[in-house]
DNA sequence: GCCTATTATACTGATGTTGAGTATAAGTAT
DNA sequence: ATACTTATACTCAACATCAGTATAATAGGC
């Protein structure tokens, strides 16, 4: 077994990955740069005292976002992942999560890499279930029966078709939202997706790729959105974090919106104010907005005690199997 | 905001640390090596397919161990945590799941690095609480009490006595086993472990330092380990991992005993069982185990489809909060 | 043969959580 | 005024969980 550092001395570069989250009317939201198909990276430099703080530093500088919850996604260095051969680059992901709004004048004025904003339903249709089965089905539906399909033999062919029913919530199985990486390598297995066509020379099944709906991204990108999407649809049943998401004060149903766009589906309302209520995650401002069409709305604001409070035991959000 | 790659061309090596565990007689041990204070870890390599691959092969050709279940655990790049100051290392981390035997010959025969398996329990030996509350409490808690009162207002010493109080189970608090990584941060912060003491030039507490139990590890080798050892104690709640440490039959009572070795505490039998059969996680293989010294027990089997079943729904394991 | 230690198995009840439905209150648009 | 929208407050059944108890089957020591 090996000793300690001895470290290899080769063509290694790091590169650091942000993923961008914010949820503005009712939309989750990445950050995007270049024609909206690549996610913002920014280079690992050795000033930087943490990965953390590198892309913390970084992020703030250029975008002037007031990025709340940071944390590590994963870190990548497929081979194949990037064109060159003889130098390989790791590039280490951060989930950041923010509101909408300061990009810097800078940031705005410069069109030159047309940062912007872009529902992350745009890369990932079939994720968005508020309003039923997206339309995005049928057509993913054809694909993936052709995939099943084309199995070579009965038992891979059985399997497969478990798999996505499993998966997609097919048959009697239920939709469960955060399945997204696994539907993202399947589809990619599938070759559903135009990432999966690039590099090799195999046959390209155009009919299928072509009709499946989502817009790619460069190299893994759509990869590592799909892992922050997972993550981020995981984390809000435990922990606090929606609340980074939200503006100072907030009504119950628009925190409840922000629940459910980044859940791709409804909630139970009296449910959902049942459990904010009993843990205490909110105080009430005493005012309330009348911006509604209905009833005023009580105005809450997050008890930020939570956060000290609850490092620790974590939280609740009512985002059921069914 | 920045283009893509144009990744920095800098100093960088990057390392793969493995965290091996396994279970043997009731113990959660870890493979160490040197003086059994520093985790084996291993170079990435251009060859290298991608870093799961890597160290994959790595580990498996170097001690012959089946690695059942590998995850990838954490990135680390600190700029303290290694010595030299101009050259940076990345180490990525992984946790793998095997068991305890089949170490090569080539592996047990050399003596150089004296790899060897060691109980996680004895650098964290405040972690086990199967037997109560673990005699290592009593030095801690004059440490934990020594760090509030050296506070230095009154805000901060509250805080630091609720903070303790809620990550050690103090006063009505109850001890939850997964806070293994917040427990060694609030211990490195309150400078109660001699990795805390390394680098800067600050007064050491000698008094209380040296009184808390603990093996210390090279650079941050333990906070891995602690990663690793909450990841593990989150994982197996929600997902059939178990099995990968358990031999090819077993009973339900050695099942239990691993369970409880994770996580450090002890679990209902009745309602243990209960789950277990319930979800159907293991088959009975017809044959017995008399080395009990009691009634024979049933041999059972885990069954491996469940694998493929739930890649996807997940598992339970009653490890309560009491 | 009896006692004890060990495990297997079956049941019970209290408590808490969850999913879903209903009723009433307070505003706005027409 | 009326309808429509949203807010807020309850209720209820189904289910899961925690904890405790009782009984049966086997081995080994005395």
């Amino acid at each position: 077994m090996r000793s300690l550092p001895p470290a290899s001395t080769q063509a290694i570069a790091a590169d650091l990955i942000a993923l961008l989250v914010a949820v503005t009317a009712g939309d989750p939201r990445v950050l995007t740069i270049q024609d909206q198909n690549a996610l913002p990276s920014g280079p690992f430099e050795l000033a930087h005292r943490s990965l953390q703080s590198g892309l913390r530093a970084w992020v703030e500088r250029q975008t002037g976002l007031p990025l709340g919850y940071v944390e590590q996604l994963y870190t990548f260095a497929d081979r194949d992942r990037t064109g060159a051969a003889d130098q390989r680059i790791i590039s280490i992901s951060y989930l950041g999560l923010t509101r909408e709004q300061g990009l810097t004048r800078e940031q705005a004025e410069s069109s030159q890499y047309e940062a912007s904003w872009r529902s992350w339903y745009d890369y990932f249709p079939w994720e968005d279930h508020r309003l039923g089965t997206p339309v995005a089905d049928k057509t993913l539906r054809s694909g993936l029966t052709a995939w099943i399909a084309a199995a070579p033999d009965r038992t891979t062919r059985s399997h497969r078709r478990q798999r996505a029913a499993r998966l997609f919530g097919l048959d009697d199985h239920i939709w469960n939202e955060e399945l997204v990486l696994q539907r993202y390598e399947l589809m990619y297995e599938a070759r559903l997706i135009p990432e999966a066509l690039r590099g090799d020379g195999s046959p390209v099944p155009t009919a299928i790729t072509t009709s499946v709906p989502g817009d790619p991204m460069i190299l893994d990108h759509r990869r590592i959105l799909a892992t922050g999407i997972a993550r981020l649809r995981a984390k809000i049943k435990y922990r606090p974090v929606v609340f980074e998401l939200m503006p100072e004060t907030f009504t119950l149903l628009q925190l409840q919106r922000c629940v459910e766009a980044l859940a791709g589906k409804l909630v139970h309302k009296p449910n959902f104010r049942r459990l904010i209520e009993q843990q205490e995650l909110v105080e009430d401002t005493g005012e309330t907005s009348q911006e509604t069409g209905g009833r005023p709305a009580k105005l809450f604001r997050f008890r930020r005690v939570v956060l000290a409070e609850r490092a620790i035991a974590g939280t609740k959000l009512p985002i059921s199997g069914t």
